[in-house]
DNA sequence: TGTACATCAGTGAACGCGCGTTCACTGATGTAC
DNA sequence: TGTACATCAGTGAACGCGCGTTCACTGATGTAC
């Protein structure tokens, strides 16, 4: 519609990437405006000119790991039709994505308490609400058939996600605190007997 | 030991006190040493002479709060002999805390990855360790008698706490997101049934 | 086609602010002899 | 008992630093007529 100079997004990617790599390298503490106009090598007002503020651009980074994540489930679930087989999938899928996307998973993580704007939450829930959907509506039918308890769409959520989200947590403040092969194994099969009917 | 003035371990304590009102009044932002003097009436000086640094009170508060929730949860289990009655009293115990002293619970959860400097790590791994051995000596003699999987103890943790821990943060940041009623009604059976052998 | 204007990505020096921290100090209490 | 000294809780003005943010600007590209 309005009409966009060549590389404006390109460039919104590239500066999110280097922010990534950022608050993979240096921290929370480390992950400030300054630091990231330093690795992009692009000027304080053109970050403002693209995000606005700086909880713009945390923002914006924000969404597109959570959006990452949920898609990386949604390509685990993709095709399954047996209600195990995808909540087996799903929860070794948030395993994998933790060690493989530890950077994503990590920005996810310290992000999910510092509550943004509500300008910028807005956005968030724009890339994430469609998405939640979609795993809800894969679930929808194992629940109708009996083969998934008829629970609440968020105590669905904190049995699923709950001990893989908290394994993943220690895993990513301390690797040798937790064994992410060992979680692979042992808690899909669990996590699927906790839902039972 | 050494010889200590009167009111020394409860001027600390009430500094404590008075910086974990602080955090919760005015959200981790508003966390700053300006503000636990302002609230303290106490002078900057006197909050470097009890904590040595603000990351030092910061500790010392996480310690404390950490070690209240697991005095919780080890009064949950006093008593208690059978194996499915203690987790689910564990885990109930666990919502609880997070509804009654959710200034604490917010702390915990919200320091858990701000990792702190290691002389202060040390600090509360003296107050946690032990009573995290008393949790685990409590699920031995259950798990030797084959009414609990004989998991490793991290992962015993991530499935028990899992689920209970993610409702906390989800209640926590967002109280209408999540209801801990239904939560203590649902959970504890489930995660009961994730440890079976 | 040429000219004038609008749009927008990107620049970078400068700003004020609030942060954690320091340090020389006071005064009350405990200890030695 | 009295005197001298040591210890330690607590004071508060002052510090430097790095933060997020601002703003007047440049220059390339798109649009109108």
């Amino acid at each position: 519609m309005s009409p966009k100079h060549q590389g404006t997004d390109e460039t919104v990617a590239r500066i999110l990437t280097e922010a990534l790599r950022v608050h993979a390298e240096r921290g929370h503490e480390g992950f400030t405006m300054k630091a990231v106009i330093a690795a992009t090598g692009m000027s304080s007002g053109s970050l403002y000119h693209h995000f606005g503020s700086f909880d713009g651009l945390a923002a914006a980074l924000y969404a597109r790991c959570m959006a990452d994540l949920l898609d990386t489930l949604l390509d685990a679930l993709d095709g399954i039709t047996d209600a195990q087989e995808g909540v087996e999938a799903a929860t070794r899928a948030y395993l994998s994505f933790t060690r493989e996307r530890s950077d994503a998973a990590r920005f996810i993580h310290t992000s999910a308490y510092a509550a943004f704007l509500p300008e910028h939450a807005a956005v968030i829930a724009e890339l994430k609400t469609p998405r939640i959907a979609k795993l809800v509506a894969w679930m929808v039918p194992h629940v109708a058939g009996g083969r998934v308890a008829r629970l609440s769409p968020v105590m669905m959520e904190m049995l699923l996600i709950g001990p893989v989200a908290e394994t993943a947590r220690r895993w990513l403040s301390d690797p040798s605190a937790v064994d992410l092969d060992e979680a692979t194994a042992v808690l899909p099969p669990r996590i699927w007997a906790s839902l039972q009917p």
